[in-house]
This record gives structure tokens, sequence and C-alpha cells, in this order.
RNA sequence: GGGCGAUUAGCUCAGUUGGUUAGAGCGCUGGUCUCACAUACCAGAGGUCACAAGUUCGAUUCUUGUAUCGCCCA
């Protein structure tokens, strides 16, 4: 059989990733009869393409749910995609642009969503087929979108329902306004930055040709709509003010100065203007003391009336100038500060957001934090790592209502519909035929579409059918485990906890497996503006998606960003290359009876029951790692068991026993007993590493006939996980091989150490009373081929050969003699270095046991082993000292 | 201002009831194209575990503080 030398990712991973599915490997159902393993994908971006945060949190996720369809579980990766209202919109209308169509608001809301979904149908499945080029294995089958029809049902019933429990509420309230977007967002799609500003003092003279008071702000602009100045009412600097009127500069409009202990007198001045309809905090006070609150910007941020003409139609930044100026020049600019504030940015868009008044949908969120706050404190609902629970808690303590209206029209549409004749709303699928209240039958539906979150929010239970109580519903709900970033706990993950309890009364899944986020070489995000973004796709292409798998594992540890450089993948296509080559190795070669040749009861020889030994260790290991979601760590055993301990040692070990000159029979049990170790590796390796493991399956298959086929599944992905509950580790031969291990590796140290070249056979000699010598002796064959020994058997002897370097192996003297090997200054050299090495540790165990105390807290055990620790070590240092005046 | 995290080998990172000679990959040094693999093999060097104090017989690990860096919230 011809094997490539190199393992080439792109002959093979094609072929599978279509097989898999087309063979409907990853369906499942809910009357499988089996335990539910359920995983609910995070939905992309319908007009996304896939990135490494994708690549990280899809292999992750792939690899739970191939481990746990081996495993036995009916194992649903549900799929989907999310319509991204902002996103998407903005995507097609910069599309139209481009294109000179017409726009959105000349084309009319219908003409336009019909242009929307045209795209959409076009790139739906860019990702997806992006995202099976990891090989990943979601059932396709069950793909939803949260605009389809089941899910536009699931959102307007939430809507009815919260609105008919009174937790939903419209009206005029201070919105973020993102001028670019032309809609508000909610609290969470603002990000907050520190930048140095200024701090403008600026005198409203009094009206009664007084003084007057300064007030201070970092927002000129917003004075075109003050309706107030304010003090606080203890401050005794202003006690004499308070109910006076003064004049508001540039607009020549009479204010009033109210006293509200909302003020913080350490700041500017101790008096500030109020500007109800363009801050927060104003709105708030304008509310309390029944201001009137006139809007002078429009939506895309410009001055509009009942601000003074000269100013209409200036943006905010161009306002702040032209204000500045005038007041400068009319003499009101008292003085100017630098001065450090948090301004909100809008986070699709980057426009600096406005605080604005606007009509909104809003819904309470206090009531229904309450649930969401205690499964997760009383452990239903499990954070890993669980530091992340209490970034979850202080969202949730400190909740507040989300704004859910978006003045969009790429969404679902509100489901509210107001009387054209006396505005009484209606909220239902449909609008009532005639008013209750008035009779009129004219009726208009909201403009407005709900936040995208808003579908997403539904999504581990409205992708299975909800609000119908359908089987899938049943039976796949609540789900195991949801992989995220912690970039979305508020966006989606908080919200996904209260959606579940409060609409079918169950958590959402039992486990929230937080991720880091990929960063590049230097830390930074990765950004399409500063071009440091690596793309999945390309180091596909380059590495092969099993290596990229590989990468993205180990490299996530318990939760940290991660550092990516392209380079290392080459971990991931050099373990492959690997693995690959160990196969070469053990397959080609005559296989003509290996099959049939099953192997005797108990493996012949130590090394036989040694890697059979570790295997299960691993095994035990690796299942205990991926429980706790440490997929790096049972990675990194597998890696181990692989390469260190299968390729470097047990292939190395049974070279001669599978060699030309080896009996035939024995050797095709041996080689048999390798090929089963090997397939059970390969298995444990599967839900890491698809398609390398499903290829050596497959070729395993055919090369080794009907014998060793006949009972396998069709596809290694749907082969039960290796079980190993009945086994037992041989440890008598694990210790064995161990010392076999330890006394090649102290040859071949002293050898490199001494530059002895590799081609040259050493001498060894053993001393006589040397209590390891049965295993030496029976392992002869090994440890003289795997150490460049020369002899038929091992050499004895009761003193140590002239001219020989000595090492210790477990505190035995070894010698390999170097007559004409090498010169006796590099042997007493590399003496030398040892013995100052030995004495470096001994200083410190002689301290810890000269300190009386020690002796008498520790736990004796440990003591003793310390003890023991010390009389090896004063009695090696003696030995290679004795050594080093025999070389004299 | 509040909260969370990080600081361990040249680089990127592991390291849990506090006690092995603190590990891995890459890089580096020396030696090998040894009939699976040079995407490999063999050997080696390299660390006052950020700093300071405390608890303890004993601290990379626990406590407090300091410094530097990063993130989230206000």
């Amino acid at each position: 059989m011809d094997i490539p030398k190199h393992y080439d990712p792109k002959e093979v991973e094609g072929h599978w990733r279509e097989w898999w599915h087309d063979s409907g490997f990853f369906k499942t159902s809910p009357t499988s009869g089996k335990e539910p393993y359920v995983i609910m994908m995070p939905p992309p971006n319908v007009t996304g393409v896939l990135h490494m945060g994708h690549a990280l949190q899809d292999t992750i996720q792939d690899e739970l749910i191939r481990y746990y369809r081996m495993k036995g579980y009916e194992a649903h990766w549900q799929a989907g995609k999310d319509h991204a209202g902002i996103a998407t919109q903005t995507v097609v209308e910069r599309e139209m642009k481009k294109n000179r169509e017409p726009t959105r608001r000349e084309m009319g809301r219908e003409k336009f969503i019909e242009r929307v979904w045209e795209f959409v149908e076009k790139n739906r499945n860019t990702i997806s087929q992006q995202k099976k080029s990891l090989g990943i294995s979601p059932d396709f089958t069950r793909e939803r979108f949260t605009l389809d029809d089941g899910l536009c049902d699931s959102v307007q019933e939430a809507f009815i329902k919260l609105h008919k429990d009174g937790l939903i509420y419209r009206g005029p309230y201070i919105v973020n306004w993102s001028p670019k977007l032309q809609s508000a967002i909610s609290d969470e799609e603002v990000d907050s930055k520190d930048e140095v500003g200024h701090l403008w003092h600026i005198r409203y003279p009094g009206v009664d040709g007084s003084e007057g008071v300064v007030v201070a702000t970092t927002r000129p602009e917003t004075m075109l709509g003050d309706t107030a100045v304010m003090v606080h009412p203890d401050d005794e600097r202003y006690k004499d003010l308070v109910g006076k009127e003064v004049t508001l500069p540039l607009c020549n409009r009479t204010l009033t100065v109210i006293a509200d202990d909302y003020v913080d007198r350490e700041f500017g001045t101790g008096a500030v203007k109020v500007t109800p309809a363009h801050d927060p905090n104003d709105f708030e006070v304008g509310r309390r003391h029944g201001l009137e609150m006139p809007i002078i910007l429009d939506t895309e941020a410009r001055v509009q009336a009942p601000a003074p003409e000269k100013y209409i139609g200036l943006d905010r930044y161009a306002a702040r100038e032209a204000v500045i100026a005038d007041l400068e020049e009319q003499g009101y600019l008292v003085k100017v500060e630098e001065h450090t504030h948090s301004v909100g940015y809008c986070h699709r868009t980057n426009a600096q957001i406005e605080p604005y008044l606007s009509t909104q949908w809003f819904l309470k969120m206090e009531p229904l934090a309450k649930r969401a706050i205690e499964v997760v404190r009383n452990g239903e609902i499990k954070f890993v790592p669980d530091r992340w629970g209490k970034v979850y808690f202080q969202w949730m303590e400190n909740i507040r209502d989300w704004c859910i209206s978006r003045q969009l029209w790429w969404g679902h549409r509100i489901p509210a519909y107001y009387c054209e004749e006396c505005n009484y709303v209606h909220v239902g699928t449909d609008h009532p035929s005639v008013c209750p209240t008035c009779g009129s039958n004219v009726w208009r539906q909201d403009e407005d579409v709900l936040d995208t979150w808003f579908s997403s929010w539904l999504w581990t239970f409205s992708t299975l059918g909800w609000p119908k109580q359908t089987s899938e519903l049943l039976f796949y709900h609540p789900t195991n485990v949801l992989v995220s970033g912690y970039d979305i706990i508020f966006f989606w993950i908080a919200r996904m906890i209260v959606a579940s309890l409060y609409f079918v009364d169950e958590i959402p899944f039992k486990q929230v497996y937080i991720t880091g986020m990929i960063k590049d070489k230097q830390g930074r995000w990765m950004s399409k503006s500063l071009g440091n973004g690596i793309n999945p796709l390309d180091m596909v292409d380059q590495y092969g998606a099993d290596a990229v798998r590989y990468s993205l594992t180990v490299l996530n540890t318990v939760g940290q960003d991660i550092r990516l450089d392209p380079s290392r993948f080459e971990m991931g296509r050099n373990f492959a290359n690997k693995l690959w080559n160990s196969f070469r190795f053990l397959v080609n070669r005559d296989l003509n009876g290996v099959a049939g040749a099953l192997a005797p009861d108990a493996p012949a020889e130590i090394e036989d029951r040694w890697i059979e030994g570790r295997l299960i260790q691993t095994t035990a290991e690796l299942e205990k790692q991926i429980e706790h979601y440490r997929l790096d760590e049972a990675l990194i055993v597998l890696y181990r068991f692989i390469w260190n301990d299968f390729c470097d040692w047990y292939i190395e070990t049974i070279k001669t026993r599978i060699g030309e000159d080896a009996d035939p029979v024995s050797a095709a049990q041996t080689l048999r007993f390798a090929i089963d170790v090997y397939d059970k590796l390969i298995h444990l390796l599967h839900p890491f590493m698809p398609f390398i493991t499903e290829e050596i399956y497959q070729t395993l298959n055919q090369v080794m006939g009907d014998d060793f086929t006949k009972d396998r599944a069709g596809s290694i992905s749907i082969s039960p996980f290796p079980d190993f509950s009945d086994s037992t580790v041989d440890n008598s031969a694990v210790e064995e091989f161990e010392y076999v291990r330890e006394l090649v590796g102290a040859i071949r140290n002293v050898r490199g150490e001494l530059l002895v070249p590799p081609g040259a056979e050493a001498n060894l000699v053993i001393r006589a009373d040397e209590p390891k010598l049965d295993i030496i002796k029976r392992e002869w064959v090994t440890i003289k081929r795997l150490a460049h020994l020369a002899g038929d058997e091992v050499e004895l002897s009761e003193t140590k050969p002239r001219a020989s370097a000595t090492t210790l192996v477990e505190g035995r003297e070894i010698y390999i003699p170097l007559e004409g090997l090498i010169d006796l200054d590099s042997e007493r050299d590399r003496v030398r270095k040892e013995i100052g090495k030995l004495e470096g540790l001994l200083k410190g165990v002689e301290k810890k046991l000269g300190n009386e105390k020690f002796v008498a807290n520790a736990p004796a055990d440990l003591v003793a082993k310390e003890r023991e620790k010390m009389d090896k070590m004063t009695a090696d240092v003696e030995k290679l000292r004795a050594h080093l005046r025999d070389l004299d």
C-alpha cells in the first residue's frame, strides 16, 4: 500500500466533510431512546463570514459533541443563523449605495425588505459552508433562522405575553440614540471611553441685572435646550439664588434656578444647567420639577427649532463651535478647563451616542432578574470558569430596563397597532376589526422592529418549536452547555437565562463555558482596520482543519485570551504528520494474516502490557479533563501518550519484533496488538482531529479486511468511545518498562554529553549484584538497540572496568567503558557537573531536615521521604566522587 | 470611583485540599538524513515563579499591600 510520506489534509478533508453530512451521521431524533446531550450553537450573523472566534468556539463545541456522541448520547448540536437587524441592514444599504440603487426611503419599506431577503438568500449559506471546513458536526437538517416562520411566531408570542403580564411598556424616555443608525439602542450597545474634553464655565446673568450664576458644562451646545439652572439645596453659596430668574444667553429665554440634591457641589461651580431632553439625569430632574423638554436636535443630531434660527441645521459639533464663539464674543464665557469624562459610542457604528428624548418600547427587567440570579446562585446553572458568575451577578443585580424597539426595517416588526382615530393601542398578532374605544376600523401598525437580541434570547427553545409543546422541546431542553465568549454575557447569555425561566419555566442550559477571546500576537483585538486578522479559512488551507483545531484547543487554557500567531498551527500540523507516519509504519507492510492473528489473551511482552496500561491511564485522565472542560489538558495528555509513549518508545521497542528477521507468527501477533492499541488511540483522538482519524479508520478497515472490520461502524464518528472500565493496569509491567526507559535514558545521556558518535556501539557493564539484573537480561535486546550498545548479552563485573564512564540508575552504578571512545577529561567535567547539581539539591534537603520544627510538625511520611531522599543523594554523591577519584 | 483578571524559561502559556529536583510547545546549543516521520530523532543549556510584608515547620500556591499591564461597569 502506498502511503505518502507527508500527511496532506487537502487530499482527505473535503471528501469526509461532505460524506459525514450526506450520510446523516449527525442527524438526531427525540425518539432515539438515548440520553440527550445538547448544545445550542451561537447563531452567527446571516451575512457574516467565519473568523477565529467562531473557529475556536466551534472547535470546542464540536469536540464536546463528538465525544458525547461516541459515548452513546443522542448528541444534538443545534445550528442556526441570526438575522442581525442593524448589521444586515447596514451592509445592504451600503451595497445599495455602491450600486447607485434608490435609497431605502425612496424604495419604501416593503421593497426594501424584499431587497434584504434577496441579499440574505444569496449569503445565508456562506458561513455554514465555511464552518463545515472545520469539520464540525451539527445537525444541519434542523437548522433555524431567527426570521423564519416558526421563530416569528415565538417572538410574537413572547412580546404579547410580556405585554399582557404588564412587563412591556411604551413611553417617552431618554434613550441612547445613534445618529448614524437613526435608531435607539440599548445600554449594552454603548461603549464608553474616557476622553479628554473641556469644562466650559458660562455665565447666566440675572434677569434683574445681577451677576446671576456661572454654570459648568461639558456640552455647551445643549444650552440651546436648557429649561432650568440647578443648585444643591444646602449650598450656602447659592442659597439666595434659588427661585430667582436668570437669562439664557444666546436664546433670550428666562430660566428659573431650582434646587435639587442630585447636584454634586464639588463639581465645577456647583451650579449646573438642565437640559431635560438631552441628558439622562436632567431628564429625571425635569420630570421631578415639571420642566419643559424642548428637543433641539433632530435624529441626525443637527440643531432644530425651537433653538434660535441662527444655529438651526448645524450638526452638534459645529453647533458647539458656534455657541462657544458667540458666548465668548458676548462675554458670557468665564473659563475653560481641561476635563476628562466618559463619552458613549455606538457599539456597531462607533458614532458618538446622543442621549435623546424619544418614545420607545421597554421591557421591565427587575421582576425577571430574581429567578435568573437564583438559578446561578444555587448552582443549577454553572459558569466555567466560575469567576464569570460574578460578572453575571453584577449585571443582574443592577439590572435596568431594556429598550427593545429599534427604528429599523429589517427585523421582527412590533405586534402593536394604533387606532388612527383615538390612538388606542392594541397588542396582538393582528389588529382587531373595530376599535373598542371609538369604533373606528382604521389601524396602523407600529413602524419599529424589535432589538435582534429579543429574538436570540429565545434561542434555546424557539429553535425547538416553542410556543408549541413539541417532542423536541420536551426531549432536548434544557440543553447541557452553552459555549460562548465573555463579550456577550449581557447581550445574550444572561437574557437567555431570563427568557427560558419566564417562558418555559426551565433553565436554558446547565453550564456556561466561557472561552477567552482571540487576540493578535501583541495582544490586540483583531480588526479589519488594523489589518491584523487571521483568516481561519487560510489557516485550514495552509495547515489543515485538524491542525487548526489542535492548536486552538491546546492554546485555549482557562478562559484566558489567546495571543495567536499563524506559526502556532505548526504544532497541529506536525502532530498530524507524526500520527500519520506512525500509521504508515504500522500498515506499510505485508498485512496478510495479521487481522486473523488474534492477539494472545495477555500481551506477551512488558512493553505491550506497559503501553496498554498507559492507554488505560490516558483514557481515564482524558475523560476526567473533558468533563471539567479542560480540553487543552485532555488533548495534551493524549498528545503525550501518542508521541512520547507510543511513537518514541513503543514503536521503537517492537521494531525488532516485527522486523524481517522476526518469527512471522509472533510478528503478526505483535503487529495485530500494536494496531489494536493504535485503533483505540485514534478513537480517543477523533473528537479533536476528526478528519485524519476518519481517514486512518477507513484505511485501516480497508487494509485489514473482514476479520477486523466486521463489527465496526461505518464511520469513526459514530463508533463507540473506548471503554476500559473492565480493564486493569498491569502495574508491575509499567514499573519494569519505566526502569528500562530510565536505564536507556541514562546511557543516552552519557553518550550525548560525552559526544560519543551515534554510530559507535558502546559497551555496558553492570555490577553483578545489581537487583534489577533480571530485567536487564530479559530486555537486553531492547536496551541494546535503543542505547546503541554492543554485545549479545549484558556484561557483568564485580568492579568497575578501567577508564569507564559511570552513571547512576536508581542509585546503582552502571559502567560504560570508554577506552578509545572519548577522553577522560570530558567524563570528569560531566561527573563534576552532576555532583554539583546533586549537592545543590542535597543542601536544600539537609536544611529542611536540620529544622527541628519541620521534623516535629510535618507529616511523618513526608519527613521519612525527605530522609530517604537525603540518604540516597548522599550515597549518590559519594559514588560519583569515588568515580572521579578513579579517573585520576 | 467600583469590580474582575494577569505578572512563572528568550517567546506563548500550563501548574488546586500549601510539601516530588517547577513543566510543555516554539526558539536556542551540540550531535544525527538510524530502513514511519528532518513537519523527524538523540542529548543539553535556560527560571530569586513581578516586588514587599504576613500566616506557616514549609509559600509559585493562602492573606495584605505595592508596581506594571489588560478588561468590564459607573
